[in-house]
DNA sequence: GGCATTTAGTTGAAAGTTGAATTAATGCGT
DNA sequence: ACGCATTAATTCAACTTTCAACTAAATGCC
């Protein structure tokens, strides 16, 4: 795909701290708050697929769309709508508009799972990592992220 | 394991932002890395370890301090070290002075594809990420994530 | 309307990961 | 030197994720 360019610009000094340091702590950091997050029975991937139906409309969703919000390939979400839905958690109703497809829905019992979960994770957000930010660095992390994810966008054509 | 506090401190506007930049960023930032990556038929796993190998004396490493080193599990690297070792790139030789363990040996094959895999990755991880990043930002981010891990590590027992 | 193409979503098999149980060797205390 | 706890590493079974193949409905096009 990308035309190999001659010589390698090897990452300087600077650059590797900054790398490095970024890339063990996130590792170290998504650990943790998965670790967390199993006390309720949720990875973080099911955590956010719950998350976003339920700030949602009506607390259901279409699956590509929810799928693309979460990030999370089509098939995994159905993988895990299954298992959710054995749950309890959610359940899939047809669409009358478009009848390929599905809405994928909160249950009763799904909305109190996450709101039992959310305080304690929101919680585990910040004690792993928040909080040892000053209001400047968060402020900085934003935005820097932000142009990361912008640059990303743009690059990698999304598929899934 | 932690006491349920009262009153959840739920994210100011701030914190959220940037929690979030952080988050989908990391996600996106991730797959593209191992979307790039792919094309040496590596996962970002894999890398590490055989990164962690390429630059230990005589590229040996005990696989307790390996798997430790690369952040996965013992159970996982046994796996992986069973792939590695059908693709050539890796094989475990019993260890002499204690022999319960092994070594895990990075053959000259796996040296060859590393070295044909590493300017990539750089590449990748330059235009993905760093070069999105002045030096200040640069600077910022391995205070941030030194200061996050070092608190991690505090917190979170490391058991593997 | 009829045919090709795209889109929504699922499925099944293969590959990867996890966590607990297991095997075997080491080390420590008395 | 004995027994017991610990450590190194692997294995097994359950579970999760991926990838490609598939079904079925919608869309586009002439």
């Amino acid at each position: 795909m990308a035309i190999k360019s001659s010589a390698p610009r090897w990452l300087s000094a600077r650059e590797m701290k900054a790398w490095r340091a970024y890339i063990f702590a996130s590792r170290r950091l998504m650990d943790s708050l998965e670790s967390d997050l199993s006390e309720h029975d949720l990875s973080m991937a099911d955590y956010e697929v719950l998350a976003q139906l339920s700030d949602s409309p009506e607390r259901r969703m279409r699956m590509s769309e929810l799928a693309q919000i979460a990030m999370i390939s089509k098939s995994r979400l159905s993988h895990r709508m299954k298992v959710m839905e054995k749950a309890g958690w959610v359940k899939r109703e047809e669409c009358v508009e478009d009848r390929r497809g599905y809405w994928a829905v909160m249950t009763e019992k799904g909305w109190k799972a996450i709101v039992k979960a959310a305080p304690d994770h929101v919680e585990s957000v910040r004690t792993r990592f928040l909080d040892h930010l000053s209001a400047k660095d968060q402020e900085e992390l934003a935005k820097i992220f932000d142009r990361v994810e912008g640059n990303l966008r743009g690059q990698y054509a999304d598929e899934n």
